[in-house]
DNA sequence: ATTATTATTGGAACCGACTCCAATTATATA
DNA sequence: TATATAATTGGAGTCGGTTCCAATAATAAT
């Protein structure tokens, strides 16, 4: 690989001047611009990253921590961020972090550290509560300011935290059942240590109480937003003996493999039983049937946060728009028995 | 952020003896060893690693090309691949890249070539070889030779490329149609520019021509492998007027919209259409009903892969096998009407 | 033409970790 | 005890860009 000082010795000028070249701060004649660039061409010269950094004190990587807890990270989401990135030739390490774990209760926090480490100018943490404690990311935060949490809220580092209003949502959700003549509801919940999961299930006990509804606690299935606990979840409903009419589901893969489970014992949906999402991901158009469900502006609020980000690590100033409407998608996995 | 030289002055010992620490090469005494090692906690100091970068001239970095037809990559693919990774200290830079397009007939390439020089060891290319020919890659490959190809195959450089067989997999899936009495055969393709879409395509064909079954043009749709592709497909096929007890597709994305569908339109699969997907992806446990598909070993191909690009980036001598069978995998989107 | 001002340039010093060599210290051998 | 051998250590030099300063060249002002 050719260095700068290859191109320097090939174009007959000093180093410094290549090194203006490239930046393009401080003044290069015309006559000079010429003879370097095309040294670089003919070296085909790409500047050594890691003297860069060495020098700038910058990476120019940001990394994205998350875990099983976390969610789905769609291709799509994946592209938007790196078109947000792409100007500032900042790139994106995504990582599956560690949680907690017997033999290693720091596993997380762990995890995060390593992946600063690796040289990030800054992290997004996304979701899981349940590992990192507020303490945690507080302490990391005093080292490592850089730090952006994702679904996620601690008071005195709000400007930081990105979030939607899952209880709002919950409780639309519930309230839209019984809009729809629903009164006997059941639900799977996600890991409720988490407190997104938990504000949705809030939300959508709220609603039921609110309408006088109650609903038993074998209805309530305690999952974990993965496709085999939404299927497990719906198998466990069935058997305890109390009919119902719907089912709110946190997420959408629960929901879909909800609906599978449901079907192959069936029970037709939404005949006989209403299935209701949460997230609106790119499967929740296509499930047997479509699924009505909770949209909720994922990327939108990744891309804000990166770019959040990217003011912290860069002293950019993009603007950053806190507004993050949920909203309700009917398709047709719930019927109006009303 | 401490600095060697730091952790240097506070153990009062030299720069190199840290170092020494630090990599483990090298004698260093015990009385020593403490002395530095109670400094560099005390510091909490993290070596840079732009610095340690720029005098081993590696990078610890791989990259993962990808673009929206090369498919999707699961959470647990990703968790794999880092599972991998994580005993050597390297990470992965996952992108998306580009295609060719109107106003930049080399974006695939380049957007290639931008990766590389965002600072990795090597990177595998994963798919599309719509937009990068054999010429390109065997360019790029003699320049920066820790190139990896998934999903793609070119002869001069086999050992790089891994790829199971798409044709088998397409023949099996059209002669296990044809086993379940079917005759009257609908498909979805992919986008047969790229050479895995083409094969599993044609081994589809052969299955049924061998088999003297004839499939007319207007049951062939030309899709992308998306959900909305699927979506799409099921309906245009279903306007053509010829009617089909089989629906092949070429990967459970446009299966499962696919199902969707027909479904909508009042078809019920498999009782009046049976489906087929491809990947074996989580989903295609979940759809309803549960799809019948083949099973391809993604996840075992793309650590091979990534094994054997550790091998070539870092001399390692992990052992690859090459060995990526495909499987046939009822569930219940086929129903035998023979 | 002379001086003042501005534009352009080369190259030393630097970022932080690593490597190697010469110097020193410790241990083993005679 | 003297000498040979091995273990340990400090620090200069290096990796490849970037930055800054002093030096030179070009242009403007007098």
């Amino acid at each position: 690989m050719a260095t700068i000082k290859d191109v320097a010795k090939l174009a007959g000028v000093g180093t410094g001047t290549v090194s203006r070249v490239l930046s393009g701060n401080g003044s290069v004649s015309a006559k000079t611009l010429l003879k370097v660039n095309k040294a670089m061409k003919a070296l085909k010269f790409k500047p050594n990253r890691s003297a860069r950094s060495l020098k700038s004190k910058k990476f120019d990587t940001i990394g994205i921590w998350g875990t099983d807890t976390s969610g789905e990270m769609e291709r799509k989401t994946l592209r938007d961020i790196e078109r947000e990135l792409k100007p500032y030739d900042v790139h994106c390490i995504i990582t599956n972090g560690d949680l907690n774990s017997a033999n290693n209760p720091n596993g997380a926090r762990e995890s995060v550290e390593l992946l600063i480490n690796k040289g990030c100018d800054g992290v997004i943490i996304w979701g899981s509560d349940i590992d990192l404690s507020a303490l945690d990311i507080l302490q990391m935060e005093s080292d490592f300011p850089n730090i952006i949490l994702l679904n996620n809220k601690i008071d005195l580092i709000n400007d930081k935290c990105f979030y939607y209003d899952h209880y709002q949502a919950g409780y639309i959700a519930g309230q839209y059942l019984i809009d729809n003549g629903h009164r006997n509801i059941a639900c799977i919940t996600g890991w409720l240590r988490t407190a997104d999961a938990n504000q949705r299930h809030r939300g959508f006990l709220d609603a039921l109480k609110n309408n006088n509804i109650s609903i038993p606690t074998e209805l309530i299935f305690h999952g974990d937003y993965t496709f085999s606990g939404g299927h497990r979840g719906a198998k466990y409903l069935l058997e305890q003996g109390h009919s119902f009419t719907a089912l709110f589901c946190g997420n959408d893969q629960s929901a879909m493999s909800a609906i599978a489970a449901l079907s192959s014992a069936g029970h037709n949906v939404p005949d006989d039983i209403s299935v209701f999402g949460y997230d609106d991901m790119n499967i929740a158009s296509y499930t047997n049937p479509p699924l009505t469900t909770i949209h909720v502006p994922f990327n939108k609020m990744v891309v804000t946060a990166t770019r959040q980000l990217l003011n912290l690590c860069y002293k950019t100033e993009l603007s950053i728009d806190r507004n993050f409407p949920i909203q309700l998608i009917e398709r047709s996995s719930v019927k109006n028995i009303g």
